[in-house]
DNA sequence: ATGACTTTCACGGAAAGA
């Protein structure tokens, strides 16, 4: 089984470039973020020419996020509530089980700087997602994937210092993101794949040649339950999507797992 | 480096991203 995170940065802007994925690497799940669609325009007719449904959350401009699954798949029992999640209105998490997998799909709060109240709210954020992995541990497997905003470790940043007072590298953040880790029993499939001494970011700023030059974060994860630790075959950057026409500036991440 | 680039809505330029 293959899946694929991608924060597209707009998906109709993406099309495109996620008929790309999908055609060439044929991936059995997608989970997007940053949709930028309301569920009006969301593109479900051009999903499907292409062989994918989809279930999402949809608020227009800014965020979004989906679940898309190859139309032979069902997607059962979709939601798109977060217990505790401070800004229910701004459709940032969408959860649904796919071939016995309970998947979400999500995209964390930027946080905008470490005095803003927006920072805050991402901390909450971070709580209410640790608090659904603790409830869906132990009911099967699962795999919470997504730009996280946040950088887990050190070596996860092209240049640490200079993200020092900076949102997506401070000790409540990673703690926030840990705590997921922990309560939910899941394991980065990235650092599980390569180890604890690998950098490899999934994005870079548009500006000042930063993808040129390999200047980025590691943000995009999937966290996957540790059921599921022993199925990873491979996890892939696939920097092909992050070159090219029009491309977002985060490359998508995909798993593969015997299963 | 105060920026760089790209998206949205809307039709100029603000807001947001990380």
């Amino acid at each position: 089984m293959r899946v694929v995170t991608w924060n597209v940065n707009s998906l109709r802007a993406r099309l495109p470039r996620l008929e790309e994925l999908l055609t060439q690497h044929q991936p059995d799940v997608v989970l997007l973020q940053e949709t930028k669609v309301s569920a009006e325009q969301f593109p479900h007719e051009e999903l499907g020419a292409l062989g994918y449904h989809a279930a999402e959350s949809s608020s227009g401009q800014w965020t979004g996020v989906a679940i898309l699954a190859r139309t032979d798949l069902p997607i059962t029992d979709a939601t798109t509530q977060l217990f505790g999640n401070p800004v229910p209105s701004e459709a940032r998490w969408v959860e649904a089980t796919v071939d016995g997998i309970r998947f979400a799909s999500v995209y964390v709060v930027n946080g905008r700087s470490l005095d803003h109240e927006m920072y805050f709210v991402k901390l909450e954020f971070l709580e209410a997602m640790a608090a659904r992995a603790g409830d869906l541990k132990g009911s099967g497997p699962m795999i919470i994937s997504g730009d996280m905003n946040v950088c887990p470790r050190d070596i996860d940043v092209w240049n640490p210092e200079a993200m020092v007072g900076h949102t997506h590298t401070s000790a409540p953040e990673r703690k926030g993101l840990q705590a997921i880790l922990d309560q939910g029993d899941l394991v980065d499939a990235h650092v599980q794949r390569y180890g604890e001494d690998a950098q490899q970011f999934t994005w870079w700023d548009y500006r000042a040649g930063m993808f040129h030059k390999n200047q980025g974060l590691r943000i995009d994860l999937h966290m996957v339950s540790r059921e599921l630790a022993g199925q990873i075959a491979d996890v892939r950057i696939l920097r092909d999507l992050r070159k090219g026409s029009k491309p977002s500036d985060h490359a998508p991440l995909e798993l593969e797992l015997t299963r």
